[in-house]
DNA sequence: TTTTGAGTTGTTCGA
DNA sequence: GTCGAACAACTCAAA
């Protein structure tokens, strides 16, 4: 604690931008000093992976939320750029705060940034104290009995599931006292429109604006309305990328508009008050999910290099294929498949892809054309909106195989089989690949196997106005496994 | 230390 | 059409 009481606290907020359930915005309420809220926007730092540009647009709407949420309370978010330890050193230079506070982060490059700030502030006697904000456990809450992390989804969050519950949400602060500049801007700070996260020319954001609600306000709204009519037949219904199953919290929880002991408590506490009129078996279900979502972390806290390195050594081996003109056809959802396509254009429209098919387009990449899962793993960062180091990485390796608790091998998903048991009338296909919206359900996922007549009928000449396969399914299923047949054993 | 059961999400083939 | 087995072997976690 610093001399001076009336000393300002200074909140360095980062993929926590919310009010409730903010441990170091609440720590520096209960402190009584002048707030100072600050962002700041770093894309200098060498350990920091830029982000993509799905996440840019986000981050920019979340951030102008959180700056009106603190608008109401007579304050105000400050945004900075450039290199975040030199940015806050300055800020406490300038105001004299005499405490920062911030929720803690588990990338490599986040961690190695947090580690040398604390340094440099205790030195001018500035208290600094983290939370954390992000995760029901945080990385060594969870060990196994040998002291070693869990390599195995099961294991690791039965065990999770044996400590106390999460502490339970805290409620926003009520007021906030802010601290007021002396004069004119403070050190690094600039005008959110300055940072230039939206796209303007060409502005692509159009689908994105669209299809999202950014902000505190409206995560909350989105998990009220999913514990209203989502949550029931979860269970099932999350495997279905034609019905509304999944919680779509993705991006809400990646930039902390909301955190996840809220969305666990509330899930928790709508099933046990029967208003979500939801069973047990979709609780676990929704439950399992945030637990992935607990395991990933703990895999990139435990191997930071998760979004470059196999974690399994023997793919080093891997012969992945150059293949940019199949690369290409992956990415603008041109393969010929229609589930795969479909899902890489609600990717590139919205920003987003129903779980399920992001499992059948990377499985498609990554042993249909045997492209190196990096390269997917690259395009979802840039496109998605809820692009998460953690979770983008380790599900990427899983899918690929190359992970901690990887699939086997022989799990290659059919496309056609897959759009078939997921999407049976095809309306997810309709909605995102509508050239063949007017093909019969029975070949819609398989517009080569149709008749003249029904193509026709349809409208549809393979070749022009929908591709031809880029790949055959059983010659590339069997290419994928020589491949793997390669390196077994290495 | 050794042993044992288990491991998110599948596909194909042949009876 | 339906069903069970094969697809391989390995590593992990816990007893």
């Amino acid at each position: 604690m610093g001399a001076s009481p009336s000393a300002p606290a200074i909140v360095w907020f980062r993929n926590d931008l919310r009010l409730a359930d903010n441990p170091a915005l609440s720590a520096a309420s209960r402190s009584g000093r002048p707030v100072l809220c600050v962002y700041v926007h770093d894309e200098e730092g060498e350990d920091l992976r830029p982000l993509g540009g799905a996440a840019r647009w986000w981050l920019h709407g979340s951030l102008s939320a959180l700056d009106r949420a603190l608008g109401d309370l007579g304050g105000g978010l400050h945004i900075a750029r450039g290199r975040a330890e030199e940015v806050i050193d300055a800020l406490v230079r300038e105001t004299g705060a005499e405490e920062v506070f911030w929720n803690r982060r588990y990338d490599a490059g986040g961690r190695a940034v947090d580690e040398r700030v604390p340094a440099t502030l205790e030195a001018r006697g500035v208290a600094v104290e983290s939370f954390n904000g992000h995760l029901l456990r945080e990385p060594g809450d969870v060990m196994s009995a040998a002291g070693e992390p869990y390599r195995v989804f099961t294991a690791y969050w039965r065990a999770a599931s044996r400590l106390d519950a999460p502490p339970d949400p805290a409620p926003a602060p009520a007021s906030l006292t802010f601290c007021e500049p002396a004069s004119g801007p403070l050190p690094g700070c600039v005008a959110l429109d300055d940072l230039a996260l939206e796209p303007s020319s060409p502005d692509w954001a159009g689908g994105l604006r669209a299809t999202w609600e950014r902000g505190e306000a409206a995560a909350q709204a989105r998990l009220e309305a999913f514990l209203g009519d989502g949550l029931r037949g979860y269970a099932e219904n999350r495997d279905r990328p034609d019905r509304r199953g999944t919680s779509r919290l993705s991006p809400h929880l990646r930039f902390g508009e909301i955190s996840a002991r809220q969305v666990w408590h509330a899930a928790c506490a709508a099933v046990a008050s029967g208003e979500a009129e939801a069973s047990a078996r979709d609780l676990d279900a929704f439950s399992n999910e945030l637990g992935w979502r607990e395991f990933c972390y703990q895999l990139l806290f435990h191997k930071p290099d998760l979004a470059r390195e196999n974690v399994r050594a023997e793919f080093d081996g891997m012969p992945w294929r150059t293949d940019a003109r199949g690369l290409e056809a992956w990415r603008r959802g041109r393969t010929g498949y229609p589930i795969v396509d479909a899902g890489m254009r609600e990717l590139w429209t919205t920003g987003f892809m129903h779980n399920r098919v992001r499992m059948i387009v990377a499985s498609f990449l990554t042993k249909h054309l045997l492209v190196d899962w990096r390269e997917g793993e690259a395009w979802f960062w840039d496109t998605l909106v809820d692009a998460d180091l953690a979770n983008n990485a380790a599900n990427w390796q899983w899918v690929a195989g190359s992970g901690a608790d990887a699939a086997p091998y022989f799990r290659i998903f059919n496309p056609t089989l897959q759009g078939e048991k997921f999407d049976p009338d095809g309306g997810y296909v309709k909605t995102w690949v509508p050239e063949l919206s007017r093909l019969p359900a029975s070949v819609l996922h398989r517009p080569w196997a149709a008749s003249d007549a029904q193509r026709a009928d349809a409208g549809v000449v393979l070749g022009e106005d929908y591709p031809r396969p880029i790949v055959d399914h059983g010659e590339a299923r069997a290419r994928a496994l020589r491949a793997w047949r390669s390196i077994r054993g290495a």
